[in-house]
DNA sequence: AGCGCAAAGTAAACCGGTTCAGTAAATCGG
DNA sequence: CCGATTTACTGAACCGGTTTACTTTGCGCT
């Protein structure tokens, strides 16, 4: 493989000279640029990234951090992150913690490492003193979709309060006193939004004669089965009404009520969350809080890069990306013999 | 940031030792190494990946090109991709081409710029003799999922034949003679393949009195839509089973089925291809042939690593998955009356 | 006492770029 | 025709590791 050395030799000029004229750091005269061009065809000289990174300091490479890569939700965030990578010519690095602690944490020295600028990290758990120490002595990095706490670094979420009141509101005009409100383990700040949003939104509309159960757990398939058997269990004063806060949820959800007969929206209304998978050709076609995802990644990528903290702001950087109700075929009103 | 130097003078050794010390390469006292682990520890010290990479000669990281991460196929893949180059301690530099063959071309370039030791390349159009010759050269690099012509480097597909096959089959023994295969632009290979299988699982049952039409197209929701446009605007004389040979097909198809009131498999059955979308909840339940998604994605890193050309042949390395037929509930033999 | 060998390191080249601080020659103004 | 400026370039240091080839010291053995 040919390098700047040897480009230079044949066109007679120095190494400095060939670098500076690629990098548009000086003006040569046409001759001189002809040469040089003509010996980088002949030798199909390719600059090598890694000397440059090192000679740069820097490895133009941003990180990405999610649980998962195969979920519809994660799967989507990456595309626009990596869309956006790309504009800037940057590469994107991909890693999937599956949630262990240890990975996360890892994973975060590679900014040190100097294998990546920047981080753009994304977690299920968010109590870890360890971690948000870590996080906040790595560097350039944003935390996204889910707070880290006593984190101080620039954050961006969806407007999980108001997805929340989106769905308690729905319910409620519909009829619907007595609900399940599905998701969220105690540390996730996310699921907490959406609860609080939740019933915020039924007591706008119904402020007496509320009963609101609640089934915590992490937002996956299986976690909605169990939610679904739990509910499915109980053979009198049922709620009338599931509040399912992800798509993996809801999926569990769906197969069980199915597989037991329970139809949806008669026996059950159901309401999700994130509409990423293709809920609109479920049966029924399911009623659901949209999150903006792609809007989400290129937000977190251009926050990572281009955000210049407030001197005089103690507290971090917070950004809510707004949601929608997208209303469909899984609610109803409840049937009125209980 | 402190480098080996500093490490170095702190332990009072040489920079070569700590480096030998660090890999491995040179056994030490006890003293002498607690000298170094205390310095390393006091300074912080994290060796800089990219002089290490520089100094090396390689990236440590795999580059992995794939048309769109969003879908749950490449998702799925890149997921299990990612899982194996975590194992191996390998960085994963994700791009997606959206198709476009100027960046399918630039990308190929990451190897001999440094930027990643290996490939794996996933392509949709797979004609192109730029491209093939680009990959030839490129360095360590595989094919995988969709055939590029002309290219000697291995190759990793699921088995498509054996998929149309078990499609084809399944629909002639529910008793269909009239059917509609969607799928497959010319170029593409696996569109070929599955084609081809299809038939021959047909006429393995019903020799006589079959009818195949074909519906041509990329992999997308939009030529799956499109195609049940086309379908549903034949007001007779239609075949009575669809292969939808992706889930992009089948989920485009099924959408406009739903809207124009089309009930599946009464009025038309239905088998799908790749399964990797929850086609379980699906109205009705979709029979599909499922890939073994994250086995491809292991096994391209496998390969990409691992395997070694037996210098005697002369044809590239092909390597074939089997796939599986799941039923569910989109096909029932056709109504006679026509 | 002296040879041989193992133990414990090390100096310096190298990977392939970028960049600071100049230099030599050509051009220009007066 | 001389000094000043501009043009066209360059030597060498630097980024932070890895590695080859080599030195020094100390010990056992005869």
């Amino acid at each position: 493989m040919a390098n700047l050395q040897d480009v230079a030799r044949l066109a007679n000029v120095s190494k400095t000279t060939v670098s500076r004229y690629l990098n548009g750091s000086l003006d040569l005269p046409k001759r001189t640029a002809d040469a040089i061009d003509t010996a980088i065809e002949e030798l199909n000289y390719v600059p090598n990234a890694q000397a440059r990174r090192l000679s740069l300091g820097r490895s133009e490479t941003i990180a990405l951090m999610v649980p998962d890569i195969s979920t519809p939700f994660f799967s989507t965030f990456v595309a626009s992150v990596e869309a956006e990578a790309d504009r800037r010519n940057l590469s994107l690095s991909l890693h999937a913690t599956l949630n262990r602690r240890e990975r996360e944490i890892s994973y975060l020295d590679h900014i040190r490492q100097g294998r990546a600028d920047g981080l753009i990290f994304i977690t299920n758990h968010a109590g870890d003193a360890t971690l948000s120490e870590k996080i906040n002595t790595a560097g350039p990095c944003v935390v996204v979709d889910e707070d880290v706490a006593a984190t101080h670094v620039p954050k961006l979420f969806c407007d999980n309060d108001a997805g929340g009141y989106l769905a308690g509101r729905h319910l409620a005009l519909n009829g619907h006193r007595h609900l399940l409100f599905v998701g969220g383990v105690d540390e996730m700040i996310s699921g907490e939004r959406r609860h609080k949003g939740f019933l915020r939104g039924l007591r706008e509309v119904a402020d007496t004669d509320l009963r609101v159960e609640r089934i915590s757990g992490p937002y996956t398939v299986e976690a909605g089965r169990e939610a679904a058997r739990k509910f499915i269990s109980r053979s009198d004063d049922r709620p009338t009404a599931i509040f399912a806060t992800s798509d993996e949820l809801l999926i569990g959800l769906y197969e069980v009520l199915g597989e037991t007969g329970m139809s949806v929206p008669r026996d059950v209304s159901v309401v999700g969350f994130d509409d990423v998978s293709p809920l609109h050709l479920f049966a029924p076609a399911v009623t659901a809080v949209r999150q903006p995802v792609r809007e989400l990644g290129k937000r977190a990528l251009e926050l990572l890069l281009d955000f210049k903290p407030d001197a005089d702001s103690t507290l971090p950087h917070e950004e809510l990306l707004p949601v929608t109700l997208i209303e469909r075929d899984s609610v109803a009103p409840p049937i009125r013999n209980a």
